[in-house]
DNA sequence: TGGTTGGTCAACCACACGGTTGACATTCGA
DNA sequence: TCGAATGTCAACCGTGTGGTTGACCAACCA
């Protein structure tokens, strides 16, 4: 799911299929590539799941999955409290250290 | 930042990094994996920002800079954000289209 | 039926990336 | 001062990835 956001190109799909479903020429159009590439950085995207398929005549729109969305978020959330939990721990282990005497301890002890 | 993210050996020293700092040799010890690539690992996670260094006598105890999170968690909201403001607009065209007659075609619709 | 349009498949190429090894710098401890 | 520990730098290597081109398939339209 990283690795598929890590391109910017991809990036920018993700982006503009926000607004809407949309074709691989479609998609492709604005871009100084060619279809092919934009097919492979779909294909990615689909292979994650952040991207689904379906046939339309001879079109194949491109649909967005919005829950992943969801999924990074906890992943972002789930991190970003632990972090803030070390910190409020480093917090109050600095309130309950009683004043060093020798500051170059100190600066040891402190991780 | 996604493409720092992008591998599973840089999300791992991230969320080992959550519980607190560490150095390269601690943080290289439990890999099948020489000291240098850690080193990599970690040039990668500071050149994207996650992580900070700095020098204290010969050891370089290696931080987890959170703010990172938040930034992530703003990105990923802005566009759960949009995404589903697309699907209520897509909720409401819907609601207002008149009931089609022939099912044929509105089993094309149907997406 | 034959063109045209929208996508796919396959082969290829250049380059970035994850990993290695070896040599070197710096700092602490004895 | 010497040795060991901790990191860094540089060169190298195999593989994956982003891109190309060319041929092909499938569906629509005239």
């Amino acid at each position: 799911m990283f690795a598929a956001l890590a391109d910017p190109t991809r990036r920018d799909l993700v982006a503009r299929l926000c607004d809407g479903d949309a074709t691989l020429t479609e998609l492709a159009e604005p871009y100084d590539m060619s279809i092919q590439a934009v097919a492979k950085h779909l294909a990615v995207l689909e292979a994650a799941g952040l991207v689904s398929r379906t046939r339309r005549g001879q079109t194949r729109p491109v649909h967005l999955e919005a829950q992943v969305f969801d999924l990074m978020g906890k992943w972002v959330e789930r991190y970003r409290r632990q972090a803030e939990q070390r910190y409020r721990r480093l917090d109050t282990v600095l309130a309950e250290m009683p004043d060093e005497p020798e500051s170059h301890d100190a600066s040891k002890e402190q991780r």
